[in-house]
DNA sequence: TTTATAAATGCAACAATGTTGCAAAAATAT
DNA sequence: ATATTTTTGCAACATTGTTGCATTTATAAA
């Protein structure tokens, strides 16, 4: 996991520091799991709020995570497992939000657009959220 | 506009006060565009808040609105034109989140369901944002 | 290896959004 | 007109997020 950070840090020609390497560590842990600012900065050692919040945009410009929109009013983002690229992403999965637990997960697939919108909107991007209870709180 | 105000506060058995009357007018004339609280605050007259903020959770909870979820991370709300009902929301609509202007609108149409969720995931609530720019935007 | 420089951090200070408890005020029922 | 129930408005607080600026750190250059 060290060396999977390591790597992307030399990949976006970010500077290795302890925040980036830990919030990155973290990332790749939760796998397809979307984290919000408190998640990772319960699980940081040496937390500061604003640095945390500086290195998540840093990260989604970069097109390392994209922003999992789950409805719950938080924040939350995720690993892009695809192929994100500064500026555009391409997080076109849906989301399942999990109203007992509150976790958030990228599913897999892509979001079909079968909506008729009126004349003159342009649509870029597309959200699917879809919302219940997951297979852990399911039991 | 009044009046239309005044027979949903009846048949919601709400009490007829002015932040409610007012709150409810402003839903009125914005038809299918959702408000933020604080949308409404700055079109009140008077304005408190926390009146303002439970105001919209009785709505809600009565099935007088509904909540447009529209990634911008600001609650919004908009009239349920369906058939919402206390504690069960049918507005199984998409929304429309322009980036421009930030204004969210309900569209037309129900939101159709081809994902496949992983076991043991019960999808109760489903969202379905299109963001983009509005048609007052675009020219 | 030391130094220069560019970038990132950590702090204060602030803004927006939202919640709870409680006394006072207002709306409806009697 | 009065009693009762609901709603309001206030203080106080919590969370999430942002900006400016001096200090520190990571990397590049000598």
């Amino acid at each position: 996991m060290q060396e999977k950070a390591l790597e992307l840090l030399k990949l976006y020609r970010l500077r290795n520091t302890a925040m980036r390497r830990q919030v990155l560590e973290l990332f790749l842990k939760a796998g397809h799991k979307a984290l919000s600012s408190s998640n990772l900065e319960s699980a940081l050692e040496k937390t500061d709020r604003i640095t945390l919040y500086r290195t998540l945009k840093t990260f989604e410009q970069k097109g390392i995570i994209h922003q999992a929109i789950d409805g719950s009013g938080v924040t939350k983002y995720a690993l892009c497992h695809g192929q994100c690229s500064e500026h555009d992403h391409m997080d076109d999965h849906p989301h399942f939000h999990c109203k007992d637990c509150g976790k958030t997960i990228c599913l897999e697939g892509k979001i079909q657009n079968n909506v008729i919108v009126p004349k003159g909107f342009i649509v870029q991007q597309k959200h699917f959220i879809l919302e219940g209870t997951c297979s852990d709180c399911s039991n």
